[in-house]
DNA sequence: TCGATATTGATACCAAGTATCAGTAAGTGA
DNA sequence: TCACTTACTGATACTTGGTATCAATATCGA
């Protein structure tokens, strides 16, 4: 994480509470519950592990304040090739994915280059450009210390 | 169309029979039937929409079917934002998509400058970067001649 | 406080996909 | 060609993820 080019910068001001309700909707004591919880989360999450998490929340209004948080752009939905989508809430406005493949921890990057490359495929792409996605797969530092570790002691 | 590193080009050889026999799968009536439907699409396709096109073949055969040639990486499993996975003959090795936002239509590209960023962002992400994928949304040229079509019908 | 209305959550439902398992087809050796 | 083993099939039931419905309830401005 050297380059000023990579940002995963974290901002503590996001307040989910308050997307809701700058798109006009209620702040009720289950909506309340949701975003605290999911603000209480550092990683991605899965909507049934909300309502696990949410047992004096209904299933059915844990999945509408995700969708609604989604429309807000407060969220964003990743969808896994297998799996229900994950959802990590957005830090940065324009941004990308690391996904780690062994614990599925979701890391945000931005990469000036990423949007760089997109620019000049536009020259090249049949159609008109107006969006893309882009996820990297990766063994995460936590888990390559657990290998690491499962390896010496198996090994030697 | 116009830079040799981007490449659309689409190879007439897939044989999605001779990639389950060389798994050692049997070649079967069922699965002919599917791998030869598969052949005679020109688009990405849903599973659910293999089912209906052979309904002389159960849902579960499709499904292994499909299963089986992912594994093989004969095809290549697309997951959409909303709804069903969509499923691509894998005609490129290593490649990207473009969606079309519109109509759904699906195709493959290769791009250096995709692979060298990933290779610059090596050095910069925290972990071991094991993969990547990437979607380029775009309306693609025949739906932006439809959408022209239709202003011009009714604005003019 | 009142009343209109947004919200809730239990429930039923739907879609996508998988597990099960008895019956069948495919390959193999005699 | 036959018999036999084993892979495969497909009907079915089930699981999972998510949405629609709707009566009861909470919210919030007047």
């Amino acid at each position: 994480m050297t380059s000023s080019t990579l940002s995963t910068t974290r901002s503590a001001e996001v307040n989910l509470g308050n997307a809701l309700e700058d798109r006009g909707l209620r702040r009720t004591t289950a909506r309340t519950a949701v975003t605290d919880r999911i603000e209480g989360l550092s990683d991605a999450f899965t909507a049934e592990q909300l309502c696990r998490d949410l047992p004096g929340v209904g299933r059915a209004t844990v999945y509408r304040t995700i969708r609604h948080l989604v429309d807000a752009g407060a969220l964003c939905k990743l969808p896994i090739l297998d799996g229900a989508p994950m959802y990590s809430i957005a830090r940065i406005e324009h941004h990308h994915h690391t996904v780690c493949s062994r614990c599925g921890a979701v890391g945000e990057f931005r990469h000036s280059t990423v949007e760089r490359v997109m620019r000049s495929l536009a020259n090249e792409i049949d159609g008109d450009i107006i969006g893309h996605r882009m996820e990297i797969f990766i063994t995460c530092n936590s888990c390559l210390a657990e290998l690491a570790a499962g390896n010496s002691t198996i090994n030697g």
